[in-house]
DNA sequence: TCTAATATCCAAAACGTTTTGGGAGGAAAA
DNA sequence: TTTTCCTCCCAAAACGTTTTGGATATTAGA
């Protein structure tokens, strides 16, 4: 019998259930559920047995029924929006992204991806991917502004996370890091040391944190006494090629700056490569202040100055956040995390 | 009825199942599962009418359900060994995930995360997880050979592809780039530019593609009739950091080596940034080549010469390969992508 | 007209769990 | 002795699908 349940699990790989466990120790399904989820109502003797006969025949319980009958699968989804874009915002995702997986992980949910651009999901709306699969919530990240179906994800009564898009409602919350201050911190750094004409190098305008950026860098000067000139900002598409070209252009066009904040690392090091060529020199004929810190960030040369954001705590944040609403712990909120400027040789 | 239907949707998200989209057409959940999986048995009227009610009702059926019964799940996971680690690596990572979710989406697959360091995986060995949310394959990424549970894996009749380590066996197909020629390319381009005194700068030992990449190198050099230096290799560990420090250590050693020969941009990238400290020029002094082709390469000054990886194609291909094994359509197998040698500045 | 074939449908079983609502037996309380 | 109360256990229902094995009309063939 046990060498039957063996060579049928070694051949067809047919996984252990339950009822072998019950069969083999002699009492009810009930029992071993009840013995293996450490309720009460089940005798020392009992339980010890069937603790042994369930690990001697390696079970392990279908997740798959217990989410059927539970109505809960433990499982948030990571809706990435760009992901298919591939090359930006790597650098950012995969750190929110391990976070976000480490704390779920921490407090026994899975992660399941699903992206907007995939074949899939341009047939089937984002929202009935989340109910297909009986998503217990769902966490966004890298989505646009002008994303048509954003909406449906807030308003829907799924517990959901935005990350950098700051969107409440009942069952959305979001985390995002205080971009208009990051920028804030950015500029003043650079007005401290005399700089007054800053470019300011943007992303793509149907990103909040593009606008936040933006407002900071505009704040900052005002609070300087200084004039907001348009003609000194650019929008790139947060991609080292764009960042240079956009350099060039605002630089080219106006050679009396003396300082460029980019709303990136990668386009910063875009047009720290460009001027190299160019030899123009960093930070002596132009200082440079980036966003983000990513690793590179201080292997340039010369070393960005930069905006840290706090991307593994973004992802622990939002894990947080949306198990807490799943779980009804706690209601709905938006989190702003506090950015640091670091201070390196391009300014 | 359909307004009641819709206010308990609304109110206590309840999700709409098969039994509420038979009661509405007035005919059995037998019918309605046939009609709306094509099955032939089904007049054309009953089955527009079903359509068009389970549409009005916004059915979606349960795939937990689905998966109970079918005894699949139409999940791949993807194991991530060193996601945890923090920095190295995502450059590489990220689009090979790309890759894979793209391509197991269009084949109507979702993929389910999980990494070796997680709480939870210390625990529960990567098998255990595997049986118990009864995926139907594993991709494996990141992983290091002296990993004590890859064999685990390896061994199971679970399908499985593992990227970056050539493991065979019935169950378990392979993907990877075909490092020992990229290593020979790397190195037969720097001859070819007559540098007789090449130095390398490896990864950490315990990868696979560090051992082909030494090889290629070694390689390459008896091509060459040139002798293989042991003291011109170094052991880093993939980050910028460490290869700076390899670079500067192995130059100081050495003074004569004209040309160095990394395993990773990354690394390359870090020591291209302390050359610029001490002055030394890249490529007049000492010439550059990198392994990867990350976006940055292209954009450090000078732009770095390397090797590029077929990232984005590598997790394609492993999604094929696990879903053809999961299906039955194909046994396992190891491909080798070709690499490919970019010549930028720095050499 | 009767039979055979076809078109259309359905009841019930099955998947592997958890949970509900007891039941049996023994010990304590009356 | 009877009643009450634990302790330990279990049968059955439920979760939402798919699939099996017919059943019932309808149509075609004899």
């Amino acid at each position: 019998m046990n060498l039957l349940t063996f060579s049928l699990l070694g051949v067809f790989n047919v996984p252990i259930t339950i009822r072998d466990v019950a069969k083999a120790a002699g009492v009810s399904i009930t029992t071993v559920s009840r013995a293996l989820n450490g309720y009460p109502d089940v005798s020392v003797e009992t339980r010890r047995k069937i603790v042994r006969i369930a690990e001697t025949l390696n079970y392990r319980p279908s997740s798959v029924a217990r989410s059927l009958v539970m109505n809960r699968t433990r499982t948030i989804g990571l809706l990435v929006s760009d992901l298919s874009k591939g090359r930006t915002g790597h650098y950012f995702m995969f750190q929110v992204l391990y976070g976000l997986h480490d704390r779920l992980a921490e407090l026994g949910y899975d992660l399941i991806l699903f992206s907007t651009t995939s074949k899939r999901q341009q047939q089937i709306s984002y929202l009935d991917f989340c109910t297909e699969r009986r998503l217990d919530g769902v966490c966004v990240m890298g989505i646009r502004l002008d994303d048509p179906y954003i909406h449906e994800v807030v308003d829907s009564s799924l517990p959901s996370v935005v990350i950098d898009l700051p969107l409440l409602s009942d069952t959305c919350g979001y985390v995002m890091t205080d971009n208009v201050y990051g920028a804030r911190l950015a500029v003043r750094h650079l007005l401290s040391r005399d700089h007054k004409n800053i470019a300011f190098i943007n992303g793509h305008s149907q990103a909040a944190v593009s606008r936040d950026r933006k407002r900071g860098y505009e704040e900052a000067l005002r609070e300087a006494d200084l004039p907001v000139d348009e003609s000194l900002q650019r929008h790139a598409d947060y991609t080292a090629d764009g960042g240079a070209k956009a350099f060039e252009d605002v630089y080219k066009q106006n050679r009396s700056i003396t300082a460029a904040f980019f709303a990136s690392d990668l386009m910063a090091l875009g047009a720290l490569a460009w001027c190299k060529t160019q030899g123009i020199a960093v930070p002596d004929d132009v200082a440079f202040v980036g966003f983000d810190d990513i690793e590179l960030a201080q292997f340039s040369s010369p070393p960005l100055t930069t905006i840290l954001q706090r991307r593994y705590e973004m992802g622990v944040t939002a894990a947080n956040m949306v198990v807490a609403m799943t779980e009804g712990t706690d209601t709905a909120q938006g989190r702003m995390l506090a950015p640091e400027l670091l201070i390196r040789q391009s300014t």
